[in-house]
DNA sequence: GTCTATAACATGATAGAC
DNA sequence: GTCTATCATGTTATAGAC
């Protein structure tokens, strides 16, 4: 348990083309790079930070420079994985079906290679008190960024009142693939692949009973109850 | 973070009717009670294990005998708690949406009192590494018992075959409302309640659905599905 | 102003004496 | 059972190098 409060400050960053790489940053990159590494290979809690410090070859003062604490280190991947995904999902074509798929896949595929430290992360996500929490203002932007996502894919698909209702559904679909992936021990997870095409083969399908008058009143009666309870789906469908 | 392993080893407790209570016993009581009193007044991670020890006016050391790590004082209480809820929920009666509203409500004003440390607690039940996780073998017995109980509410309300499905759907439900609950800060927590009862009565008359053809090829496919994922839906309805 | 290193601190946890 | 050291680690403070 952290002592002081968290304090996760992403860094800022320049929004141009990249400039060549300056030395800090590339320290900084360093020192990401390690910690992840150690974070996967040996368990986040079992890395020190005087062990990122010594495996990027810094003393412990100069990685809290960069990182103000080591769930910043995890925030940081956590933010630029997102970035990643992003792109992804931007470019995806082809049915809903496949568009979803596409997004599914990709996501899953990106958190392999850091599946044991994602676990760890998983903690902070579902904690309401955490920064690195889903629901943390920090985080906002990251979580629309993805709804918005789903619901790009989902255009055409469902009756366009019923687009954020349902995004948010994948979305916390998807979040529970995650759970279940980084416990997924079957080569290249392969059960969870399998699970969210079958999940997703089941639901698609019926995605256009949303649009029909009973559809309609159901998913309105949803929207209105989540309202009063103060979860607004808000988000435009597209950017 | 915590350092070493968590080891959150339960106490073994008697199963008897009780005897006096001996001197150990009123003082692990005591120390969890004061415990629990600074949590919830103070927060988890802002209550340090010398708080608690000064609180019960013991030594650091002597209350590391009595609970092994801080962990340790937040699984005595989640266990206390869901023995108390289960006493309630083997009372339900009246109608099954009488009685899932009763086990619902009753589980919400269950953990009122200490709300603020639950938020601990949920970010300890999502972590597949925690030992106090949903998916861990020391919860088991817990988790299980749980969703028996929702079980029991669904008799007669639903095909006997898709009991074990909607009996876990609704558990996870209980969890999400548990989360929305801690950050639910309407006087008694009324817009929880609420949406639980909307949630439950929007829900409930659809569940006949599930023994038509169609509900039922739907809710095998599911389960099938859920079970080459490697989740398996056992328990027997009842106990 | 940007970066790095060292020392110090608070806290969760442990060892061993009594 | 209880206490008194003592440890390991996340984090902070501070001083100084470039």
């Amino acid at each position: 348990m952290t002592k002081p409060r968290p304090k996760v400050a992403a860094k800022p960053r320049r929004t141009r083309a990249k400039p060549p790489e300056s030395k800090s940053e590339a320290t900084r990159r360093r020192l990401l790079e390690r910690a992840l590494a150690l974070f996967q290979k040996r368990g986040v809690d079992k890395t020190t930070m005087r062990d990122i410090a010594r495996a990027a070859k810094l003393s412990l003062g100069a990685a809290y420079y960069y990182f103000p604490s080591k769930d910043a280190l995890l925030f940081a991947y956590y933010e630029d994985n997102q970035r990643a995904i992003d792109e992804v999902i931007a470019g995806v074509e082809g049915t809903p079906r496949e568009r979803l798929g596409k997004i599914f896949h990709a996501k899953l595929d990106s958190i392999r290679p850091h599946r044991k430290m994602l676990a760890s992360i998983l903690r902070h996500l579902v904690d309401p008190n955490d920064s690195l929490s889903t629901f943390s203002p920090q985080n906002r932007a990251v979580r629309e960024r993805a709804i918005a996502g789903f619901a790009r894919a989902l255009e055409g698909a469902v009756h366009p009142d019923a687009i954020p209702l349902v995004a948010h559904a994948l979305w916390l679909f998807h979040l529970a693939a995650m759970l279940l992936f980084v416990s997924d021990n079957t080569p290249n997870q392969s059960r969870t692949h399998s699970l969210v095409n079958e999940a997703l083969d089941l639901v698609v399908p019926l995605l256009p009973i949303l649009a029909t008058p009973m559809g309609r009143a159901m998913s309105e009666r949803i929207i209105s109850a989540l309202e009063r309870a103060g979860i607004t789906l808000a988000s435009e469908s597209a950017r």
